[in-house]
DNA sequence: CGGCGCGTTGATTACTGTCAAACGGTGTGG
DNA sequence: CCACACCGTTTGACAGTAATCAACGCGCCG
């Protein structure tokens, strides 16, 4: 872990981020907006691989990826590993962390990463005298739990070809509503073994998953590089509906 | 549907249920137990298999389960079905439907069960005035989504074996929290179809997999009515931690 | 040059789904 | 009271999917 030399600008450029994403769902006032931009914050750089927040420990911050990517990894017994969530630039990876004291998974870095932490009890004075604003957090965390649904669902009754297609649809869609999509394609730092530990298949099968995708034309992937060639195709072959993401504006 | 004819013992009960079920993780305030208690609610009795809440519907009311039990199923385009979580009583089966507005996933009725249905601005009000009632209601959506996680490391990366004990585990340690196992059993009055449902399996395997668990001598399942023999040696085999569950009363 | 990580391929094994059928309990109609 | 249909459980045979084991190629870096 690396403290971050980042000056302002990768905190003002992060902070648009959490912004952004949060008014996805719902306007924040003024008021609001001014009281997240205050918020005191220690920015911290990872490499790919390491642990942002480390499992059973009891956290004191909420971190917030400002850049790269973040995935939850629950490690088994018998060394095994699933990751259960991947976060984007502007979410808080571990908001939960706010109220569950303890938390049973860690969270690593994908590609070269920056959090921005945030002490708890700046996150809950901000949740305790902004209740609107406290309802909008709640909701980013409830969003995170519908995607843990819809990933239930791919693991559970989805052919390896639709959860994979799933996972891309899910990946370029939250990308493109916070304008991180170049063209049609966005980079995604993993490994074929990474993307097992978030399908819950095996290195080999992820390889030969992948070709088959490939075959279809919908997407390519290489060098760590996805391009979505026809999302209306690949979301119809996975089973993609974007209503779980809850992307439209409303009064919360 | 059926009208309540159930008077105000069942809500009574009810409303017992959840204030334990809320208290299990951190203690409530005398006023803060009153305002929940002089909630207004609407009872509901079900039907197995019934839709309590249907997809898609926006909805006004947060459900609270007040008897029995109740499950969240997604439908896919093929017909096939993935329940996503299991709700007991004391439960709020859809809080995350008060800002989330549109649910994608229905959830269905498991044996007979009653629901009080609470209206979205009376939950809403509470929140508002009550910042720490507010974090312990957010706090049991996050657990969802904690027991949401440990699903997909189940069905990721887990033996079928291991995750039909590991959801006996689940369900035993819930219930005992809130006090309702009978000795060392508890009725789950499902279908083996319906285990399919929530495992990801065909109803073949989970016949199979239910018999290699009952050879163990650990657990017995029989007429709908499951024994645990020996949880320690249960929870071992499933790889069931139940740290996750968030079961000890910390201020929150 | 040699080691290493990652992607790829082939061969084999293990797990799980599907199809089909039988069995037992329950409720209904004759 | 019995015949029958229906539902859920159970069993067997078979097919399909995915894991495992092993090996090879390629690019990168010391």
């Amino acid at each position: 872990m690396q403290k971050g030399s980042s000056g302002a600008s990768t905190r003002d450029h992060g902070l648009a981020a959490l912004i952004r994403s949060l008014e996805l769902h719902d306007a924040l006032g003024p008021e609001e907006r001014r009281r997240l931009e205050e918020m005191p914050m220690r920015v911290v750089r990872f490499a790919h691989g390491q642990d942002i927040v480390r499992e059973g420990r009891k956290t004191n911050e909420c971190g917030l990826l400002l850049e790269g990517f973040a995935g939850r990894a629950h490690f088994l017994e018998n060394g095994k590993r699933q990751m259960t969530a991947v976060h984007i630039p502007g979410d808080f990876i571990d908001l939960h962390g706010l109220l569950l004291k303890i938390l049973d998974h860690s969270v690593v870095g994908l590609g070269q990463s920056s959090v921005a932490f945030v002490p708890h009890e700046d996150m809950r004075r901000l949740t305790e005298n902004y209740p609107h604003l406290a309802r909008v957090l709640w909701l980013s965390t409830l969003i995170d739990a519908a995607i843990s649904r819809a990933w239930i669902v791919c693991l559970g009754r989805r052919s390896a070809e639709q959860h994979l297609g799933h996972l891309v649809c899910e990946l370029y869609t939250r990308l493109h509503a916070v304008g991180l999509i170049d063209g049609d394609s966005f980079a995604f730092p993993v490994s074929q073994t990474e993307v097992g530990d978030m399908l819950g298949l095996s290195t080999v099968h992820v390889n030969r998953t992948l070709q088959n995708l490939r075959a279809t034309g919908f997407l390519a992937w290489d060098n760590q590089v996805v391009t979505v060639r026809d999302f209306g195709a690949l979301a119809k072959l996975a089973g993609f509906d974007p209503i779980y993401l809850n992307l439209f504006r409303e009064p919360r």
